[in-house]
DNA sequence: GATCTGACTATCT
DNA sequence: AAGATAGCCAGAT
């Protein structure tokens, strides 16, 4: 039996985020039947895939990560204007127009 | 194999 | 309004 961890499935749904929205890290724990958005975070610290688009998952208020893996907040923000996406201050995505839902 | 640690968030006081 | 608490993974040491 193929065991699945989570970490994997992060990165699954992590992989579904279209270019040009963002999504939670509440948000994929909730899809995958968790109640730990941190362990959505822990497993996306360790992400060093270049195919998993993790610049596109933030906080529940829009915030990107302060310590992002690939180079920091100032790399995951500049990967989120080149898809497009709007901020509402230096720190904070426009959820509003972003936010992606997983159905 | 125990201990430590790290991108969060809803709920309760 | 602000602080505490719970949730319970997995790699590194």
């Amino acid at each position: 039996m193929g065991t699945i961890n989570l970490r994997e499935q992060v990165f699954r749904l992590t992989q579904q985020i279209p270019s040009g929205k963002v999504t939670t890290y509440g948000e994929i724990a909730r899809a995958l039947g968790s109640r730990d958005a941190r362990l959505v975070g822990y497993a996306l610290h360790s992400n060093q895939s270049a195919t998993v688009p993790c610049h596109r998952v933030v906080t529940r208020d829009g915030r990107i990560a302060p310590n992002f893996a690939f180079n920091g907040a100032i790399e995951q923000r500049h990967r989120l204007e080149v898809e497009g996406i709007q901020f509402v201050d230096e720190m904070h995505v426009d959820m509003e127009k972003h936010f992606y839902r997983f159905s």
